[in-house]
RNA sequence: CGGGAUGUAGCGCAGUUGGUAGCGCGCCUGGUUUGGGACCAGGAUGUCGCAGGUUCAAAUCCUGUCAUUCCGACCA
């Protein structure tokens, strides 16, 4: 076998241009259209196959923590959205309104939500009177608009799907504990299911979220060293109940404000997907959201008996796996590359020869191998090498991770790494706004990434201005 | 939002000094093939992004506009 082949010649080296590449890679392995609007993309059944798996997933580990699934309108009115100053100052800039009601201008105007934090203050204060009304824990499964200037497919789109959590306790300490239980949720998520491992950690103030007091945020890595913000959850304290005047009745006979989080992941978690594990065949599906995970091909399927045999198979893992045999008439070389291409973990090959003796071929996305099994145990034998895809794919990922990650404890450093080797870098920080803008001019876009929760000492003062160092910070540039 | 590039069949592209639109792949039909993108024969497919303008005549020239893409700026 010819390893280094590109068989798949669409598809444009990523080593010769990474944002080509990824912009084929999503083209051809049929995850989205383009449509007349700007920024806004079409789900294809492949792409939103994915997206459903993630919701799937992701669901379940929220209900099992408490939460409810509810839905909000789509529109927020204009003084609904100014109620908190902050918040509206952040994304007010990005808002698309809503200002004509079939014929009539509407006496007040609509921002179509870029996210929900109003919609569920304005509806907590109607269902929060008591202590015993808490904790509320909502989420919602829904699309949001941005005017974003620059957009690409998955990662920055003018509409884009999510989920976003909103959540109300009665103490600071519940609302703390939520806001980094949702955050250990999604890291466990994007090991588990994306095969995915990444870096997290706390906001800086200057990069948190608009209104909260803290933010935290899962920051994968993607192949050519550019961070993802992955997700996020926020901390809001009781800024958001005092502005929208949320109040209940406590255990003490006293009047307080709930405290406040919400959290996010997005249709960018995709992209996150394609840039971490896809090669310049295409794309490499983790095995939990593959919505395909086994694919039949049969070899010389006009002949007698193939077909009926790759159908048994196929019903055989069906009742555990998701599996697809492909019988159209393509040639089987064609059939290879394509899903290939569309980054279906396994492989299962069946032919005449293999039928004489038995057994048939499994192909692993990652790695090429070839595997003889036996078809006594099709089963266990195609679930232990999904098993080694997902394995693979973790520890690739890690080791870019790892591999990308440098340290810098002095300005030359510093700008060095930043101008040379692509990654993350981690330096120390005085805590003042100033030095992140500072190193954000001198390296053309390098930003605070998140103080990791595993901070190391690297030195005693800040990389940038030599003052005492306060944190550790995980620099990078970003989608 | 600034700078560059691009928009012609599903995809990739050609189209000369303005003169009634072409190629490859794909698609459809029939046949031969089938363990890494098969072959032969035949066939179908166009609001030349959109809107104006110039002209006897516009894919081609002019103006505007929309979208895609790259680089910046902006962005949780």
């Amino acid at each position: 076998m010819a390893k280094e082949k590109k068989l798949v010649e669409q598809i444009t080296s990523m080593d010769e241009d990474f944002a080509q590449w990824y912009t084929d890679v999503v083209k051809k392995a049929e995850l989205m259209d383009y449509s007349s609007v700007k920024g806004c993309m079409i789900f294809r059944p492949y792409g939103y196959a994915i997206w459903e798996n993630i919701q799937k997933d992701l669901d379940a580990r929220f209900k099992k923590l408490g939460h409810e699934n509810v839905y909000m309108p789509m529109f927020i009115p204009e003084s609904l959205l100014q109620r908190e100053k902050d918040h509206v100052e952040g994304f007010a800039p990005e808002c698309a309104w809503v200002t004509m009601g079939g014929q009539n201008k509407l006496s007040e105007r609509l921002a179509i939500r870029p996210t929900s934090e109003t919609l569920f203050c304005e509806h907590f204060k109607n269902v929060i009177q008591s202590y015993r009304d808490l904790p509320k824990l909502y989420n919602q499964w829904c699309s949001v608009v941005r005017w974003e200037k620059t957009t690409r497919p998955f990662l920055r789109t003018s509409e884009f799907l999510w989920q976003e959590g909103h959540t109300m306790h009665e103490t600071k300490e519940e609302a703390e504990a939520e806001t980094l239980q949702m955050l250990k949720v999604y890291e466990d998520f994007y090991l588990e299911a994306l095969a995915i491992p990444a870096i997290t950690g706390q906001k800086t103030d200057k990069e948190k979220f608009a209104g909260a007091e803290a933010t935290y945020t899962i920051e994968p890595m993607m192949h050519n060293g550019v961070a993802l913000q992955g997700g996020t959850s926020h901390f809001f304290g009781d800024g958001f109940a005092k502005a929208f005047d949320i109040t209940y009745a406590a255990r003490d006979n006293t009047v307080k404000h709930p405290f406040q989080t919400s959290w996010g992941v997005s249709t960018r978690s995709i992209g996150a997907i394609i840039m971490t594990h896809g090669d310049n065949n295409g794309l490499i599906l983790p095995p939990a959201v593959a919505p395909i995970q086994v694919v039949i091909i049969p070899v010389a399927q006009h002949k007698e008996g193939v077909l009926d045999k790759a159908n048994e198979i196929k019903n055989r893992l069906a009742d555990t796996l998701r599996v697809k045999l492909d019988d159209s008439d393509q040639s089987t070389g064609w059939k290879f590359s394509q899903y290939e291409m569309k980054g279906v973990p396994v492989r299962l090959e069946i032919g005449p020869k293999d039928i004489e003796n038995n057994s048939c071929v499994l192909v692993s996305r990652v790695t090429r191998e070839k595997k003889f099994v036996s078809l006594d145990n099709v089963e266990g034998e195609v679930a232990a090498m999904l098993k080694q895809v997902h394995d693979e794919l973790v520890e690739r990922a890690r080791k870019n991770l790892e591999e990308k990650t440098h340290t810098a404890t002095t300005m030359e450093e510093f700008l060095d790494v930043a101008e040379n080797k692509p990654g993350y870098i981690k330096a120390m920080w005085c805590g003042d706004v100033a030095c992140e803008d500072a190193i954000k001019e001198k390296t053309g876009g390098v930003k605070s990434r998140c103080i990791p929760f595993n901070e190391e000492k690297l030195s005693d003062v800040c990389v940038c201005c030599g003052k005492p160092a306060k944190h550790m910070v995980v620099w990078g540039r970003q989608y």
